[in-house]
DNA sequence: CGGCGCATGTAACTTGTTACATGATTCC
DNA sequence: GGAATCATGTAACAAGTTACATGCGCCG
């Protein structure tokens, strides 16, 4: 029953306007990086069926902007797609988390630099929590726009989630520095 | 350099004691549960790739507690291993949440009904807070040993991050509803 | 004797990454 | 003219899930 959520990625950004793959890939980037994330090795072969199966189509191409670009747009079977997707409840997230996986099974080799680990992992979320801190205030600046507060929503997520890491490994660091004197 | 985790994992696990592939399932859901998982497709073929490979091995019929049962065993080889990857940085984990696509995707059809979502959402990870607090005090009352304090550290990441989630939920879902009166 | 939990397993498939190849365009 | 970035793509592989099949042992 797991459908290939990149489908609607694709489906639903396109759903906002016309995009080549590589500016999907870039999108997904800068929106989602916080909860998701694509690889070309996927996202282009599914360019390619979703064509084939009438849900997207390719700009014809007196219509494309340069001759290396291929834009896609949704066609209105691939918005009932997208559409109908939306209606069925999110499948349960599966996490994994090498970092924890390791802290258990060192608990019998002190020697393995944990505090490393948990120094750059907590660095990794310290910079994504600030891009996250600008682009909530770039939002906000802005003039007040239909999806704005959705997206602050969204973005929250990302900020309270993203402390909750950053909180847990300051501590960690903590407990094992003074293991490490002990 | 994706280095296959549910090797690992295995390995961990039989580093502290023998047991079987239906053993080792059973461990990953009572102690990792919020941070791994493993499925049975992947882990018999596993077991036998760790055989081959002389990682680890099989108890000799006569030791065997049961007849249905193959109990498995960690080599020396098997040890050095899973000490080498305890000396590599993990990895940069990668999450995808398609509730929060979910949410991106249907700023424009109120109708999706996100409440719904957002407190299945929130009561599923309650339920596993819960878990974790039972576990937790369980772990407080017996006799200090060893690993307990590291493990408590490893139950606090779950701890705040699901409680991050139910924030963020409950927040969100006052939102929705006061959006939907508005 | 029926059902549940224990226990192992695999085939078919989907999903996803990595590494590589290719070439145009833009900017310095 | 060289580097960076734009842009598309694929082949080989790795990882992972699902659905199914099979049989034992125990309890009521």
């Amino acid at each position: 029953m797991s459908t290939n959520k990149t489908v609607y990625v694709i489906l639903g950004l396109l759903s906002e306007q016309p995009l080549s793959g590589y500016e999907i890939k870039k999108l997904i980037k800068l929106r989602f990086q916080f909860f998701w994330s694509e690889s070309y090795g996927q996202l282009y072969p599914t360019l390619k069926s979703l064509v084939k199966d009438n849900l997207i189509q390719v700009f014809p191409l007196e219509k494309q902007s340069s001759r290396n670009e291929i834009k896609y747009y949704i066609t209105d079977l691939g918005k009932e797609k997208l559409k109908e997707w939306l209606f069925v409840s999110p499948e349960k997230e599966t996490i994994r988390l090498e970092i924890l996986l390791k802290m258990y099974f060192s608990l019998n080799t002190p020697e393995v630099p944990m505090i490393e680990y948990l120094s750059a992992f907590k660095d990794n979320y310290s910079d994504a929590i600030n891009t996250l801190n600008l682009f909530q205030k770039e939002l906000e600046q802005i003039a007040f726009e239909d999806n704005h507060e959705d997206i602050l929503h969204i973005i929250d997520f990302g900020q309270k989630v993203y402390k909750a890491y950053i909180e847990w490994s300051e501590e960690t660091i903590k407990y094992f520095k003074r293991k490490n004197t002990k």
